[in-house]
DNA sequence: GGAGTTAAGCTGTATATACAGCCCACGAGG
DNA sequence: CCTCGTGGGCTGTATATACAGCTTAACTCC
């Protein structure tokens, strides 16, 4: 086994993370500019740059221009959790995924989301699917679709294909937009969950927009005690 | 007011994403390589390759060494959500944060905690803080802290600084957890929060590295009512 | 016809060079 | 003493060039 010939400019972000993780630099303070990391480390400065943009990218560093590069303030910083697609994470756990669905319909639907999906009749096609990993219920969802952007969402075979991956695939996605919240269930989510009135649910609100349109709107809804949301951030 | 000019690289970009969000390429379609790019858009490789690789980066593309660059499968690609600091959060809708500790204390944690922080002894310091938005409870902040990472933890005051900042502060970050779940809460979280025991509550447990060790473990209890993430991802 | 070789095309990386625009400190001149 | 200008240092962008390693398809030779 040969040791792996690591890039250059991952040599040089090393440099600077591992004078921010001893602690040598905290937040705020100043980082070599571009031309003391050609001078000390013999790079190019399209290499020294190439490596400070991207540790401003993964938000390590904040550059000024004109002035210098600095640690970030990570007390502001955001850390990223994300959200995937059901049947592959189920997949993904080497078990079973199967979808069992309730309802396919036109229907008019309530007027707050037809304002979100610009519908002036409020025509919008209407779907309530159970996700199962290995035979337990692990989501319900349930999803408004604009018809103007998936005309033929009703002739789709939901056992067989995500709702999510039939939009993606015939309208392409731009925009998505997600929010997240405990609440108690309704009687029907409690009951295709399977759960008490009283367990509490983690819903996932999901928008998405496709072609400068609103395609969909829904509710994702998961047992508190089956579902949970994971996230690393490493610097 | 003149137009903004456009970085190059910032339009070839816009050249690719124009034809993936017009509905042109689809997932899996190759894109231009490099040298076409070149060649159609007059511009030098090196901007062609920061456009497909900023582009890479963000999961809109993937490239395959030798064989050429292709729009990413998106049915897989994961979904951005953001954790962010919460008296930042508070400040920044412009309301009044304020902080009530209900206990700073040196106690013996339980085994499956001092396991996670790597302690011999399982003495860890222990703090309990009820984060306010404008006099309503917002968040419960229950924390187990690394006494080897942060030994002053007990003399600080958390009324004006909150303990992940005075972590970051004092120990550089390294790397983050989270978990993200819906939960019914104790009768001490509920008390706290001014919450009945059947209204649900959103759970973050943040696990904290510095310098190689464990530095922190954090429960966070949000009223399910009062409290959500977000995210947007656009391509 | 099949197997092995070769060439073309692709990504990935690295360098030297260039110019624009911003910031800050220093110094000259009022 | 204060103000204005200037120059040095910094980031941001853009180009031309080069080489390594991989893949794929075509082509040659047996």
């Amino acid at each position: 086994m040969n040791a792996v010939v690591k890039p250059l400019y991952e040599l040089v972000k090393n440099h600077v993370l591992g004078r921010i993780r001893s602690g040598e630099l905290k937040p705020g303070a100043r980082v070599e500019s571009e031309y003391e990391l050609v001078r000390a480390l013999k790079v190019s400065r399209m290499t020294a740059n190439r490596a400070l943009r991207e540790l401003v990218q993964s938000g390590v560093l904040a550059r000024v221009p004109g002035s210098g590069t600095f640690v970030a303030d990570l007390r502001s910083a955001a850390h990223p959790l994300q959200i995937r697609n059901i049947a592959a994470e189920i997949q993904g756990r080497g078990h079973v995924h199967r979808a069992r669905v309730m309802l396919k319909e036109l229907v008019k639907c309530p007027a707050e989301i037809a304002r979100l999906l610009g519908l002036s009749d409020g025509l919008a096609f209407h779907s309530l699917i159970v996700h199962h990993e290995n035979e337990a219920p692990l989501q319900v969802e349930e999803r408004f679709v604009n018809p103007f952007v998936a005309p033929d969402y009703m002739s789709v075979d939901f056992t067989r294909t995500t709702p999510h991956e039939y939009l993606m695939a015939v309208a392409p996605l731009e925009r998505v937009e997600h929010v997240v919240r405990a609440m108690a269930p309704n009687p029907t989510v409690a009951s295709l969950l399977q759960l008490e009135l009283s367990e509490p649910v983690l819903l996932i609100e999901r928008t998405t927009w496709s072609q400068e349109l609103p395609a969909s709107f829904a509710c994702l809804y998961h047992a508190g005690s089956r579902f949970e949301l994971r996230g690393v951030f490493s610097i």
